[in-house]
DNA sequence: CGGCTTTGACCGGCGC
DNA sequence: GCGCCGGTCAAAGCCG
């Protein structure tokens, strides 16, 4: 109960706030609507839109995004991740648009402190065990060195790109210093020894460019079934009652980061060349973010193995879009398995992975 | 219960 | 030698 009410009332807020902060801002294409969704949701969703590579956490609650779905109308197709890089929000500190979240904080703020206080000491325990840790030496490799590497342009105009079919398990993400977004760190999740790892940042340059570096080589074949991705999202946590409040959600160390799911890791493939360095293969794909996720994020666009689906997915979209129109993303992944028998069991496992919310967002949004 | 994300800290390479 | 910065670790917590 408090906590929709705490959505309700950020939500809210949060809405005003956003009517306010949008009107100097012209036009925000695409992202209007979902802007004004996201926008919305900054105080919520601040990480995410720094840092959309996460996005999905905010999507995982359903309940929040039950919420907000009222507040949220279908823009018209759109590319996502790009909005968000091009336009990126950043909500300064002290900044408006955080009332709603203010009067959270004041409610709150007892609760606060002692979550603080105990998330200090869990830190200190953590510090003081690495320190007592006997010291194994990490196997760092720095760009320079001989390495496998693959350097792959992605980019979201594409929809039919190859993707790779592999499952990646996100184990960093740090800001880069003279990027404004973050870069994301993922490692082969298929299997322990599989050394191949990649990260995903978005070029600072061109915000509709993600630039995925693949790392090493996978030693296992392709997964032909992605594993569950339960757990999948996960922010920082958000205490029941105060999720909103929790500043938490709105890391000051974040930067103003980007966009997009690179999560995913934008699944890339091969093709041509780009000026890398020298021993690198560089890729430019498109990504196969697929339209999803407008505003809510390529969350769930992920783990999709977008690439061969994106076909299939537009083949039958058509349908589906007509029926749906617009519709809001809250079709939601939900027809996904039986509209279209050509995903089979990959389908299947990308529902429980994906989550229907994404999926129906793209759907929905064609 | 397993798998995944989050996140701050740690560590080591690299440039000055 | 020092400091910066990128890459990695690992506990915590979430979700299916």
């Amino acid at each position: 109960m408090d906590a929709d009410w705490d959505l309700f009332a950020v939500v809210r807020s949060c809405k005003s706030t956003v009517k306010k902060a949008s009107s100097g801002e012209p036009s925000n294409r695409s992202s209007k609507g979902n802007t004004s969704g996201c926008n919305c949701l900054a105080s919520l969703q601040l990480e995410e839109k720094y840092d959309p590579f996460t996005f999905r956490s905010m999507s995982r609650r359903a309940s929040l995004q039950d919420s907000r779905q009222p507040l949220l109308k279908q823009p018209e197709p759109t590319t996502m991740g790009t909005d968000r890089g091009k336009n990126p929000i950043i909500l300064s500190p002290g900044g408006g648009g955080a009332s709603g979240q203010h009067h959270l904080l004041q409610q709150q703020q007892p609760q606060q402190q002692q979550q603080q206080q105990q998330q200090q000491r869990q830190r200190q325990r953590r510090s003081r065990q690495r320190v007592q840790q006997p010291k194994v030496p990490r196997t760092r490799k720095r760009n320079n060195q001989n390495m496998n590497r693959t350097v792959s342009h992605v980019t979201d105009d594409d929809p039919r790109s190859p993707s790779d079919q592999w499952t990646w398990r996100k184990y960093g993400r740090k800001p880069i210093k003279g990027s404004p977004y973050l870069r994301h760190y993922y490692k082969c999740s298929s299997s322990e020894e599989c050394s191949a790892r990649k990260h995903v940042e978005r070029s600072s340059s061109e915000p509709d460019t993600y630039i995925v570096t693949y790392t090493d080589e996978h030693t296992h074949p392709e997964p032909k079934i992605r594993k569950s991705r339960a757990g999948g999202s996960r922010r920082k946590k958000l205490p029941k009652a105060d999720n909103a409040s929790s500043s938490s959600s709105i890391s000051p160390t974040t930067p103003p980061s980007a966009p997009e799911d690179g999560a995913t890791a934008p699944n890339v493939q091969n093709a041509g060349d780009n000026g890398v360095k020298e021993g690198e293969n560089v890729n430019t794909v498109a990504l196969e973010t697929s339209p999803v996720a407008e505003y809510d994020d390529g969350e769930d666009i992920i783990m999709i193995p977008n690439a061969r689906f994106y076909e299939y997915l537009f083949d039958g979209l058509g349908e589906l879009v007509h029926g749906a129109g617009g519709g809001s993303g809250s079709s939601s992944g939900i027809g996904l398995g039986h509209s279209w028998p050509a995903f089979g069991g990959n389908l299947s496992s990308w529902g429980s992975c994906n989550s229907g919310s994404s999926a129906g967002s793209t759907a929905g949004r064609g």
